[in-house]
This record gives C-alpha cells, structure tokens and sequence, in this order.
DNA sequence: CTGAAAGCGCTTACAG
DNA sequence: CTGAAAGCGCTTACAG
C-alpha cells in the first residue's frame, strides 16, 4: 500500500554512480566530481529520498540522537530546559529522545538504559538525588554525558550548574538588610547537593549579619505537611518573617496555605522561590524569585556535550553560572510593629 | 577505553547457541528448549548484553520509538501531555523522540520529516494551525499517526479531541444565568477548527438564551494588541461583562492588562480561560477555567496508536471527550447596577 | 575521484 | 526446536 521508501541504492541506480558515492555526496567527507554530484542531487531530489537514519547510527555506532533525561516536565524550569534544548539541537541536525527520571534514581537508571540502547550520540542529564549508579553506567558505555543543573560529586564528569551558595547568601543579606531576623528555607531533600549550598549561603549570611538573625530548614514531602508546617510556625510567639522555598511547586503550596491560614501577606511574612514560574508576576503580590539562567546554562550544556563527542576536549568542563535574585512585593521590608 | 557492547553473537557463543536462538530466547516469538534457554539467559546476564535498538529498528523497519510533535512545552497542558505519555510508552517498552513544531507548519513538516528519517513507530501529532502538508507527508511514510487535541479536517486521521463546542456552550449558557449579556471571546485564530467549534458553543447559547445576549469574537496576536483591544473596549458604552480567552497565555496577558488598566475585575468583567494553567487557583481571584481531560486523552490516543500500529483495527478511530467547566471567583454574577 | 565489498547488530524466512 | 544465511540501509577502508 505504502510504497518503500528510496533507499541509497535507489538513488544511486538513478544517478548511474555506486552507494558509496552517493554517501560521499551527503556526508560531504570526499569530494565527488561535478557532474556525479549533480547528478546525484537530482535524483535525490526526484526520489524525495532521506537517510535512513537507523542504518547510518547503526553502521557509526553512535547515532545522531542525544538523550534527555530530566526528573519531569511539571516544573517550569525544566520545560524551559527542554525547550531550548530542543531548539539547539535541531539546529544542529540532532534530535531528542527524552526519557523522565521522575526524581526516582531506580528509575532514572531503568530510563538512561534504554537510552543507551539507542546508541544515543550523548546524554544530558538532570540527576536524580543519588545518580551514582547512572553515572556510572553512562562512564562505562563511553557515551558522552553533561550533568546540569544539580552538581555531582566525582569532579570528573562535564557539568554545567549555577551558583546557588551566592545566590542564597545574596538573597538572605538582601532579607536581613529589609529587616528580617527570622528566615525559613523550605526544601525537599537536605541531602541534595544544591540545597546543601544553598543552606551554606543562608547560613553563613545569617552568620555574617550585623544582627543576630535566626535561620532554620525544614524539609516537606508534600502540600499537606507544608500547610501544616506553616500552620505551626507562623502560630508561634516568634514567626518566621521570611520563607524561602526552593521551587514553583512549593511556592504554588506555600502561597495556597498561606490564603487558607489567612495570613497577613505579604505583610507579617514574605515570600522568596527558586525557579522562576511563569506565573510569578501574575500573581498578587508579585512573587520574588531566584531566577536561573536557563538560557545560558542549555547553551553552555550544548557546548560542553559537542566538544565532548568530537573529543575536541579532555579534561572536565565546568562551569557554574550565576543566578538572578529578583525582589518584588511578595517581599516586604519587616515593620517595628511586626517583630 | 570502553569496552565495545556485547553484541548478540556475543551472546550466542557463551552459550553455545546460534544467534537465531538468542534473538528467539530474547523476542520470545518462537519457543526454545528449556536448557539452551537458560544457557542464553545466564550468559546474557554475564555480559550485560542488551539490544541494540539501532540494529532492530533497522532490521524490523520501524524502531520502538514514538514520535511527538507538540507546539510547545511551556503550555502547562502540553507540559501535561507529554508528562503522561513519556510514563506509558516507558511502561510499554518504548521511547518518545520528541519535537516541537513551535506553531509554525513549516517546522513542523521538517521536524515530522526528521522523526520520520528514524522510521518511528508511531507518530503523535499535535498539530499546527495548517498541518496539511505533515499529514499528507506522514500519510505517505506509511507511519501509524494519532492526531492530539486539535482536530483536523480529512476524516480518515485517527483523533483523539475534546468537545470544544459542547464545553463553550455550557459555559456561555452559564454566563447568561448569570446574568451577562455581552461577551466577547479572544482568539489566536478564527480560522483554527477548535476556535470555530468554539464559537458555534458560544453563537448556539445566545441564541438559545432567554434574553437579548450579545457576543463577539476577537483575534489577537500578541500582548499589545490584546491590551488594546480591551483598553477600547472597556470604556465603550456598553462593554462586555464577560471575556472568555482561548488559552492560558491569553489568560495571563488579560490578567496584566485589566491590572495596567486599572479594571473593577472581577466586579465589573469576569474573566474565562480555555487551557487550564497550573497558577489557575494561586491568582486572586481563582482563575475560571474549561479544563481539557488531559490525562484521558493521553491514555486514548496511546491506545488508538497501539492499535494502529499493530493492525488491530482498520477504520478511522476518533474519539470525543468531555471538557470540564470550572467556575472560580474571577466569574462573578452581573448586579443590576453593572448592568 | 570512484566502485566493489565488508560489516554495523540485529531478525526472519528457510531447511533440517 | 535449531542453525546457517540472507538482508535491513547505511559508511568506510581498500584498491584502482
């Protein structure tokens, strides 16, 4: 019913030259006379023919696909990512096979291993809480791999992050020259790597304030145990006058509980979230925000992961980039009346 | 550096076998005896093998790869979508090779066309505003296709769509129990079927209502003119006391526009948005929404691609689902006073 | 520059 | 049930 699609033959049989030349012409590697080229083109052209892009991955060992593995596509930042991606990588002739690791690392390992299947050219990742064994898995295949977004320990793997120690601590000095002396971080694993530098910047800001100024960190699993988080500690004879959460997804929470509690907001508490959603400045009050640089950190990753699989470098690619600390009114500075 | 992948001979001589045996043990098609099974197992467990997926997909000439296509991810119901269907094509063995068509037909033909080189399995299409020439392309590959979410004129295409017409009648014809009488509807594109099934919705319960309702429909491109658009339209005489817009971006730029245009909102204009976006019920007041089935209609298009691509059925499978209307505080009930 | 041929790692008739 | 062999559609040394 459908007719096969052309193959090299095809268009070699029609241009009067062999497969091999044919390849020639559409690699570009080795210069083919003129007239065989042309000759060529056309009955590509006639054929409507493409590459069978199966075949030529299988014959290279390494096809033209690059695997995208990130822990879901629910957060606006990590569609942001994927978006760019995307974009980048059309460009360029690749295409994406994305896989979601849905924050599971059994699951992130289960995914990347189909990737690998594919013979996937290179693999991007967004790692789990404990991405050991994947990343072990992706050194043994040889497959050239950039880790984003979340640093990873062994400093041998390309990695392209952003700076979340400086940002906190500049968030927090901004918050205690406001006024606050009270400040919660609300996040979802102490043990990730980025809420520990986070948790560093806060700390040592507190540390360094010219007055004394409480900070603590609270984990939460889910809205329920935020709200009732947030129930208990806004209640207390000395509330937090500031939260800061480390993503949209806790904020959505966050500013939820806060109108079911009926909290005074932004007056008696104000609001900071990592991860720029795109919903933050429609909100009222307007809501403040860590904003990462998406764009920069999905170029530099590109980059990273194209000088890898044409080993055009060695030695480990780093590079951490700096985020933006955006105050807006869900932010306000701490009243006499309110400490 | 990196030890090759073992291949499937690899296999097939750790266990004495032939190849043809490992590949039955492996796609279980054909039954092998007990022992050799075993043998095939254990020394596949040895090496590590797995499949190369190029290999097969070659040889079997379609890959288990699915394509998507969608116009974009930073749509939350796109986001959604693709969310859902990454879990059931991993639970079923296969993996998404997405793209995004970025609203634009022309991308979109040479984002198809590039799925295509990879001879996937199936083909999940969001499609374009004109995505005739992709269908017509994806037609003649031969490529099981299912068309998501917005539907498309030829009849013989698999779809899986909501009923937009049904959904704007019901809340168009609530709306007018509510008393509003003038409503507008901004649109991207009144050309777009879903806008047309849309409108037929809203023409069909004025002029079934029981009073004098008039309704108009607007197109808009981008944030500017949307702004102006009900900057001129507020202040007329008689102005609407009821927006509906056509998806959430809409949404967010009317949001921003009757704030700058310091609008009685939602005491004067209530505001209704197709798409429901994730900050639907963060704003104040809760955004009023028609929220695609997003869930169900993943689950129904993965199931009509599986048949299509297993043969299992012949004619055009097409489904219809409900939308759900959501009424929240942004819609409020015209006072006579407004009137 | 060009062609003939080997081979990438699988699956699938085809004999037995 | 099992193995030997052809072939999926390419690329890439290898001669010439």
């Amino acid at each position: 019913m459908h007719p096969p699609r052309p193959t090299i033959l095809d268009v070699a049989q029609r241009a009067r030259v062999s497969v091999g030349t044919v390849s020639n012409v559409l690699n570009g590697t080795i210069r083919v006379g003129e007239q065989r080229r042309l000759r060529v083109l056309k009955a590509i052209e006639d054929l409507g023919y493409s590459q069978n892009l199966l075949a030529q991955g299988l014959r290279k060992r390494r096809s033209t696909m690059v695997g995208l593995c990130v822990p879901h596509t629910s957060n606006a930042y990590f569609a942001a990512l994927v978006n760019i991606f995307e974009e980048i990588a059309s460009d360029r002739g690749f295409e994406l096979l994305q896989v979601l690791s849905r924050q599971d690392p059994k699951k992130e390992f289960e995914r990347v291993q189909a990737l690998l299947r594919y013979n996937v050219g290179g693999l991007i990742l967004v790692p789990s809480l404990a991405p050991d064994n994947t990343l072990k898995l992706i050194a043994q295949s040889g497959t050239p791999l950039v880790v984003v977004d979340r640093p990873v320990r062994p400093e041998r793997y390309d990695q392209v992050t952003f700076d979340n120690r400086s940002a906190m601590l500049e968030a927090t000095r901004r918050l205690i020259a406001l006024g606050h002396r009270h400040i919660h971080f609300i996040v979802r694993q102490k043990a990730l790597l980025v809420t520990r530098h986070r948790i560093e910047g806060l700390v040592e800001a507190a540390r360094k304030a010219p007055a004394k100024v409480t900070t603590a960190v609270f984990e939460c699993a889910d809205e329920v145990s935020l709200t009732a988080h947030l129930s208990t500690e806004l209640r207390k004879a000395y509330p937090p006058s500031a939260i800061i959460v480390s993503n949209s997804i806790f904020a959505a929470w966050t500013l939820r509980a806060l109108h079911t509690l009926k909290v005074n907001y932004p007056g008696d508490v104000s609001l900071l979230a990592f991860d720029e959603p795109e919903w933050a400045d429609l909100v009222t009050p307007r809501l403040s925000v860590v904003r990462q640089p998406t764009d920069a950190i999905a170029r530099r990753a590109w980059e990273f992961l194209i000088r890898r699989m044409t080993h055009e470098f060695d030695g480990a690619q780093r590079e951490q980039l700096k985020a933006e600390v955006i105050f807006r009114e869900s932010i306000e500075p701490v009243t006499r009346r309110a400490r």
